[in-house]
RNA sequence: GCGCCCGUAGCUCAGCUGGAUAGAGCGGCAGCCUCCGAAGCUGUAGGUCAGAAGUUCGAAUCUUCUCGGGCGCACCA
């Protein structure tokens, strides 16, 4: 509702400099300011104009004045200071108007991609694959038509990369360390799955076990290395039993991930794997495409001789001649002088694939049912009637900002190949990785050098098995948050109990890795994660869970206190110390689609949680303030339940984008 | 060596395309449960926004340099 009127009043003023002085300005600041004694919107807009038309601000914004007193929503306008245009609201209008649930609308045409959580299958996930999975999952909802918005059509894949060294080193485990063949393999899946094991967290051991393994004995570390090489080829072949050794492992290890993954609320629509990428040459497509464009070409001299390169974007920017200098040695080589293709290669055919310039697209199978939908993965001859992905008008890569660098290369391929629309509309949704406290990596054990102490966090290495793993984590965190349920709500039946705990844990523990701005590297602690109290998951939850109580004690639905708001006479009862102080919790509660506009354009997921817990910090001064239930004047009663039915209803809805749940108590 | 990111209160972090007296949580101190649930609320102390120069009516925010920290720059994936 903010932005509705924030929205007029720019298109106005705008207007109004158009005409008055012929001066197109677009995008002007309405802000908010910094106390509410100065109104709910402010205009700078007289400081900007002041050098242009050669006059003092204070003068312009008094010009501007009248003009804007007159728009309808508006109850005043002031100048104030040097010649800020502060602006106040009409706010029984206001508070009439979103008690009815207007609001502007967020969402467009389009399909927009998001890929997130593509954790290699060979080990457990750890914290730092949460953060990864909880950014995209809280991104794609924030994308999602729900009842909120029309939003975007929106897919969710997680590409596993089945094909790589990391399931070789696993497959190199099993069957050399532990001389398993196929049929033991098949076994000893099936064992581990009676039993109620965790294959990921078996392979997380095997994993750190042959990664020492290779080290282990230098003379024969390059027969060993050679072993995982050789496997890893084989893998990639396809139609052997190495390869159907990494093919059981793997997908049990992925269906592990989408276990832990589905513990948070998170789910995909499609995963693409590597192994089809390859069968089905994606690849040999895109070469032809990027040899034919020039994008790709042999390098017959310098130390890349022999390779097929790929200059890279700032060498060309920099307008590096080729026939001047001789060879570009800073160009990126897709093609090794043996003939096989890198990584980025592969990537860049992924990506036209995304797009739909490829010219080819996977087989799709079944793999995993949700309660709403389905799950479908890449197969060489899929079923039909499939779903198709590959034909995103934007797409968002979740990855770690470890990878600016190859991304920006796919990025700049895709340009280079002549979609600049496609590349403009590309995003690295980045972000930093996860270490962990000296604290919190002690208690799992680790042993500490004086050089990692003096350290603001701790590196995870998967290599060396060290790490929190992500099912670990959770359970510790519903059981903390059981643990409190327990104390306080004896009289509750055993499942309600663990349903509330579930919802306090995953909420805890999702906004504490979405608090944090993308590029903020985080040190996972333990005591920080499990504390419940300030600004946290279950700060938020609670504000919610005290607003619905008050509707169930005071017989009156939310629904029904907000359709009473239309029949107030609310002026006087918003106005002065008491009445403001009400108003404050629309105010916060009305800038609900902005904040979510600016969230999506930042593709900053943390600016949610940010208001999630201002919004539940005001709701919160209120119900202390205010006391609902004993009010006798009734039409102010219903005015502070319609307060408190707003309050939550954004809450909730803020919360749902965020992925946490409102308990039925806590 | 080249490129990217970061440096804000004791600690952990916000600070939107430059805007009003730089904010929050935690921790400290002082208070608030015969009153809708105290996972809560109120008050209070605490900052040379790493440093320097510049641009601007106005800089934590933009530019340059210095210092300190992190991460990338493979015929690995």
């Amino acid at each position: 509702m903010y932005r509705t009127l924030q929205m007029q009043l720019q298109e106005r003023i705008e207007g109004s400099l158009q005409e008055r002085y012929g001066v197109a300005l677009t995008n002007l600041a309405v802000e908010l300011p910094p106390k509410i004694a100065f109104g709910e919107m402010a205009l700078p807009v007289a400081f900007e104009l002041a050098k242009r038309l050669k006059k003092a601000p204070r003068a312009i914004a008094m010009e501007l004045q009248a003009e804007l007193a007159q728009m309808p929503g508006v109850a005043g306008v002031d100048v104030a200071g040097a010649g800020y245009l502060n602006v106040r609201l009409d706010r029984a209008a206001m508070v009439k108007r979103m008690a009815a649930d207007e609001h502007a609308v967020v969402g467009g045409g389009g399909f927009r991609l998001v890929e997130h959580t593509s954790i290699n299958p060979n080990k457990a996930a750890h914290v730092g694959h949460l953060r990864n999975a909880i950014l995209g999952d809280s991104f794609a909802r924030m994308l999602k038509k729900d009842e909120y918005k029309p939003g975007w059509e929106t897919g969710v894949q997680n590409y596993i990369d089945n094909t790589g060294v990391q399931v070789a080193d696993i497959v190199v485990a099993v069957t050399v360390l532990r001389d398993m063949s196929l049929a033991d393999v098949q076994r000893w899946i099936a064992e581990l799955r009676a039993a109620g094991t965790r294959l990921d967290y078996v392979c997380w051991d095997l994993y750190a076990a042959v990664s020492q393994w290779y080290e282990a004995e230098p003379e024969k570390a390059a027969e060993r290395k050679k072993i995982r090489l050789d496997t890893l080829h084989a893998i990639e072949a396809g139609g052997n039993d190495t390869a159907a050794i990494a093919e059981l492992i793997a997908t049990g290890v992925l269906r592990r991930h989408l276990e832990t993954m589905e513990r948070l609320g998170i789910e995909y629509d499609f995963l693409p794997r590597e192994s089809e990428i390859l069968h089905l040459h994606f690849w040999e497509a895109a070469r032809a495409l990027m040899v034919e464009k020039g994008v790709l070409y042999l390098e017959t001299e310098g130390k890349n001789r022999g390779c097929w390169v790929m200059r890279r974007a700032i060498s060309q920017a920099a307008g590096v001649e080729l026939a001047e200098t001789g060879p570009d040695e800073d160009a990126k080589i897709i093609i090794r002088s043996n003939g096989t293709v890198t990584y980025v290669g592969k990537d860049i055919a992924y990506h036209l694939w995304k797009y739909g310039l490829l010219g080819k697209d996977f087989g799709y199978t079944t793999f995993r049912e949700y309660a709403t939908h389905t799950c479908w993965i890449s197969a060489v001859e899929g079923e039909d009637p499939h779903p198709s992905y590959a034909h995103a008008d934007a797409i968002y890569n979740v990855i770690d900002s470890r990878q600016d660098d190859p991304q920006t290369q796919v990025k700049e391929a895709l340009r280079a190949l002549g979609y600049a629309a496609e590349a403009d509309r590309y995003t690295h949704l980045n972000y930093a990785f996860v270490g962990l406290t000296a604290r919190t990596a002690e208690d799992l054990g680790y042993v500490l050098s004086d050089e990692d102490k003096a350290k603001n966090f701790i590196e995870v290495s998967g290599r060396k098995g060290f790490g929190v793993k992500a099912d670990d984590l959770i359970d510790r965190m519903i059981a903390a948050a059981r643990a409190e349920v327990d104390a306080r709500h004896p009289e509750l039946e055993d499942r309600e109990r663990a349903e509330i705990a579930e919802a306090i844990g995953v909420g805890a523990l999702r906004f504490f890795l979405l608090r944090f701005t993308r590029n903020t590297v985080i040190a996972f602690d333990y005591q920080d994660a499990l504390a419940f109290d300030g600004e946290t998951g279950p700060y938020a939850q609670y504000a919610a869970v005290r607003a619905a109580n008050i509707f169930r004690k005071a017989g009156v639905s939310a629904e029904a206190a907000l359709a009473a708001v239309e029949g107030l006479d609310l002026a006087a009862m918003l106005e002065g110390d008491e009445g403001t102080s009400v108003w404050e919790v629309w105010l916060t509660a009305s800038r609900l689609s902005l904040v979510l506009e600016q969230a999506i354009a930042a593709a900053e997921p943390a600016m949610l949680g940010r208001y999630a817990f201002v919004l539940a910090q005001q709701f919160n001064n209120f119900y202390h303030r205010h006391h609902i239930l004993t009010e006798t004047d009734e039409a102010r009663k219903m005015l502070l339940l319609a307060t408190a039915a707003v309050a939550r209803r954004e809450l909730v809805r803020v919360l749902g984008w965020l992925g946490i749940a409102v308990p039925s108590a806590m």
